[in-house]
DNA sequence: TTGTAAGCGTTATCAG
DNA sequence: CTGATAACGCTTACAA
């Protein structure tokens, strides 16, 4: 049946004997500072050239118990900045010699489930770049001792084993605050995602309360229940059908692109409404759609490359961290507020 | 340093201990159709259950010579379909006990590292779903023994050694043709994508020879390096400025939604064309932004969910096929033609 | 700097 | 159906 096991399996043992030196010589060959010669990892070396060798990772993580292996749990394939978060993680982590296991969160209670598949390849760190993940899930999947790190990517947590990192909500969502008021909207409506019980509604409260602050008036809220275009699309209708021109908002501020293209699109192709003369909207991640001609959206842009570069030093070791790490990014200012 | 190692390291030994068996009889226990007693396997999976037991895949994989685990190697992250068919891929994987190492192909010639890292990991299998991988580095990673299987999905390729999984690109680009000539547009233009070495040329071809028939002339061809709405928009604005209204295409035909979705917003934001009044437009791959009311482009859906399942049957090897998998879509017809 | 012994936690295979 | 032996290919000591 396997007919496999030809050419290919190679082994350290084999690279040794074609180098004359032992097995263990040639893998400090392989390791960047072991106490080898020069002259023998060279020679290690292209015996290993000549063979085709590769260190084989899976014995590698069996016998040392670090894999060089993360999990990268995804739940919300619908939002497209999921997309650029995947591409500039596995990136950063790949030039750093990680490996990524991409996990696909299948529904709302796969949690438990996803992160048993990760433990089981012995990853060194499980990266959360869902919003399912809620303190509860984390706690029960620390307490169950599946991951040795658990780090949320993107996103605030408010648990204290987990190490999160994220941009600093409060202070982006204060900035855009400043910037729809300094351009003098008055009716502001915010579009949040799902409601789910850990700390990431900093965003609607810090836009809220940033209102309150300065206009005196708390901001109209809705909510949907993911970071999806269609639905922003529907809430947008739902919610504002059948207003008075004067109950209208005249700013509607998203939690982030995915929902303001939603309601960008609600906005003008059911309402027929221009943006951002009749309604400004503003966004947050800064996809690459944000910058189409079609939607130019106002928005925020975190500084992703530098986040992911951060994740690498935290695996590695080298920071002994358990603070929640925070960025700030920079607001983009395009035409839709 | 390393202060891990403490809870949930149980292995199999421990559950056999607790559970009075041997080691082989646990293992026998997770093992879906091995040869043991139900009475076994209900007290080897209670104990099991309450030390917390999960089989470690680093050493079944290691001494099993199969992983199940897969590689998906992705190079071009800027075409939104990618997100559609990372969400599918690993969805019915994981469904059906496959695990996803996700390599992100960091550029042009990185496509034997990457081949490296998987194979280090020992995949049962690679699968490309990116644009980069032409014949020839096939079959280098093939003639290296790298990986055991090599999979295209969603694009064709003529390499032998190679299967792939894709959808009938030659009936789907003439079932295109024959619906816009059924509208009775008159100058076709073609946007491709990288025109690489490999047999994925086949849309345009297809397009090309079906026009040629029928009309007896052959469309213009345009293509962009990748299949990125932002390079389509400039190929666009770049190939049709300071045309006469006569010489002005009035469809144009794009290999896939990424490429529409930038012709179209150079049509309607540079050339200031209604869509499809002025000109029509069609795509490729049903994405999510297809359907969204500022595109409703016309388009061909992939059937990528039963694409993924005969994947999984091939992986499986209940099908020991080596011929290429084609597949049958459907037009989605909207408003853009 | 280099070699050696003892594992890492499974599975294939064969004996009972 | 169950138990035992010998790998799987590497790493972590530690000794030479």
């Amino acid at each position: 049946m396997s007919d496999r096991k030809d050419a290919n399996e190679v082994t350290a043992d084999d690279v040794a004997q074609a180098a004359g030196v032992s097995r263990w010589t040639v893998n400090r060959a392989f390791k960047p500072n072991a106490s080898i010669s020069a002259k023998s990892r060279q020679t290690v070396m292209e015996a290993a050239e000549k063979l085709g060798y590769a260190p084989n990772l899976l014995a590698a993580s069996l016998a040392s118990d670090r894999s060089n292996l993360v999990a990268l749990l995804v739940d919300d394939f619908s939002n497209p900045h999921k997309l650029v978060m995947m591409e500039r993680l596995t990136r950063v982590l790949r030039k750093n010699g990680w490996d990524t296991l991409l996990v696909n969160m299948l529904d709302k209670d796969d949690a438990p489930g996803a992160l048993l598949s990760a433990s089981q390849r012995r990853v060194d760190a499980a990266i959360l770049i869902g919003v399912q993940f809620d303190d509860d899930v984390l706690s029960a999947a620390l307490g169950a001792r599946r991951v040795k790190k658990l780090i949320i990517f993107a996103r605030n947590s408010e648990n204290p084993d987990t190490i999160s990192i994220s941009v600093d909500d409060h202070a982006a969502m204060t900035e855009i605050a400043d910037y729809v008021m300094g351009r003098d909207y008055q009716r502001p409506f915010f579009l949040a995602g799902p409601q789910t019980k850990s700390a990431h509604l900093t965003r609607q409260e810090a836009f809220v309360a940033r209102w309150q602050e300065h206009r005196g008036m708390t901001p109209e809220v809705a909510d949907v229940p993911s970071y999806d275009p269609g639905m922003a699309y529907s809430a947008i209708i739902d919610r504002l059908s059948e207003r008075q021109p004067d109950a209208f908002p005249d700013v509607i501020v998203c939690e982030n692109d995915a929902l303001a293209i939603g309601a960008m699109d609600a906005l003008r192709h059911h309402f027929n409404l221009r943006i951002p003369e009749d309604v400004a909207v503003t966004g947050f991640d800064d996809v690459p759609a944000a910058a189409n001609p079609n939607y130019r959206i106002t928005t925020y842009r975190q500084p992703i490359t530098r986040m992911a570069e951060r994740l690498v030093t935290l695996l590695s070791g080298e920071l002994e961290q358990t603070e929640n790490q925070q960025f700030l990014g920079q607001m983009v200012i395009r035409n839709s507020a």
